[in-house]
DNA sequence: GGCAGAACCGAACAGAGTGTTCAGCATCGG
DNA sequence: CCGATGCTGAACACTCTGTTCGGTTCTGCC
C-alpha cells in the first residue's frame, strides 16, 4: 500500500498547516506543541505517534519541500549562479511555505539545513582550478548571499518576481566570483 | 558611585563567563539557566535579581562588546568594505567572545542583533546615487557576506588573520557593489 | 454490511525547566 | 563598627514536554 490511511494523511497535513500558520503568527520559537495541537484539533498522544517532537514536525515539512528542491537544484549546470536562481524560482512558487520556513519567523533549524544543502551542492560543482581564495570561502560567499537575498525577499513579502531577484544576484555575486576564479 | 559593588561585579562576571564556556561546550540552545548557576556557583535567586532570563544575560554580554564595536565601526568612512574589515579585526582581538556569540554554537539572537547593527550602519553610509539595484538589497548583500565570512572564520577556529579575511572580502564583494553603484 | 486492525482520543502522570518569594547570613563602603 | 546592599538556598507554582493506556472511532477489505 503506497498510499497511507486517509486519517494519517489528514492528521499529518493538519499538523503541518497548523505549524506553518503559527510560525507565521508568532515565530517558531514561541510556538508550543500544545498550540499546534489546539490549532489542528488533534490529540496530544496522536501527535507523538507521528513525530518525536516539534522539530521533527518541522523537518518533515521541510523534507517534503527539499525533496522537490533537490530535484530542481540537481539538474543545474556548473554555473554558480544557477542554484540560486532555481532556489528563487522554487521559493516564489511556494511562498506560503517559505514564509514559514525561512525569514525571521522560521527557526534557525531550517536555515541550517538549507545552508548545508546549498553548501554541499556548490562544493560539488565548484571543483575548479586554483582560485585566489579557497573554494570553501567562495562557496560560503555564494551560500550567504543566496540565503541572504532569499530571506530579504521572504521578509518583505516577495516584492519582486524571481527573475528580478536572480538578476540582482547575478549582478552582485558574479563579478566577485569571476575575479577570484580567474586570477588576473 | 560610578563603579558597582564588588560583589555585583564578581557575580555578573562569573555568570557571563560561565555562559560563554557553556555555549562553547554545547551550544546556546542547550544551555539551561541551572547549568549557568552551577558553573558559576551562584544562587538561583541571585541570578534573577540581575537578569530577567537567559537571553538577558546573553544580551548584556553582547552589549558590552557592541558598545566597543560601535565605536570602531562608527569611525569608518563611507567605503562599504570598511565596516567589514573593522568587524573582522575586532573579532580577531576577542576570539573567545566571538566563538561563543557567533558561529554555530551561538544563538540566533546575537546573529539578529549583529545583523541589524551592521545593516543600520551600512544603510546610513550608503546613501549614494541611483543604484541599479535598491540600496536595501545592496546592504543586505554586504551584511550577509560579512556575517557569512565571519561565521566561517569563527567555526573554523580563525584559520587566517583578519587582514586575510578582509582581503578575501574585498575581492569577492567589491566588484559586485561597484558594478551596481556605477551603472555601466 | 460487517469485521479486524489501525488510528485517534483524552486524561493522567512524571519530569525538566522557569521565574518568584522570603527569611537569614555575609559582605561592602563609609 | 554599622546600616545598607547583595547573596543564599529552599520552597513553590507554573508551563511545557513526552509517555502510557483503556476506550472509541474510523478504514480498508472481504
Amino acid at each position: 500500500m503506497v498510499q497511507q490511511d486517509r486519517r494519517v494523511r489528514r492528521t499529518r497535513r493538519g499538523l503541518q498547516e497548523a505549524l506553518f500558520a503559527l510560525i507565521f503568527e508568532k515565530g517558531y520559537d514561541r510556538v508550543t506543541v500544545q498550540d499546534v495541537l489546539d490549532r489542528a484539533d488533534v490529540g496530544r498522544s496522536t501527535f507523538y505517534t507521528h513525530f518525536r517532537d516539534k522539530e521533527a514536525l518541522l523537518l518533515a515539512a521541510f523534507d517534503a519541500l527539499s525533496e522537490d528542491l533537490r530535484g530542481e537544484l540537481g539538474a543545474v549546470a556548473s554555473d554558480p549562479a544557477r542554484p540560486a536562481e532555481a532556489l528563487f524560482r522554487f521559493a516564489y512558487e511556494r511562498q506560503p511555505a517559505f514564509r514559514a520556513l525561512c525569514g525571521k519567523q522560521g527557526g534557525e533549524v531550517v536555515q541550517r539545513h538549507l545552508r548545508r544543502m546549498l553548501t554541499e551542492l556548490l562544493m560539488a560543482q565548484l571543483c575548479l582550478g586554483k582560485p585566489v581564495v579557497p573554494a570553501e570561502v567562495v562557496v560560503e560567499f555564494c551560500t550567504s548571499t543566496t540565503l541572504g537575498l532569499l530571506g530579504w525577499a521572504v521578509d518583505n513579502g516577495f516584492p519582486h518576481d524571481a527573475a528580478w531577484l536572480a538578476a540582482a544576484y547575478r549582478r552582485l555575486v558574479e563579478p566577485g566570483v569571476r575575479a577570484v576564479l580567474r586570477p588576473a
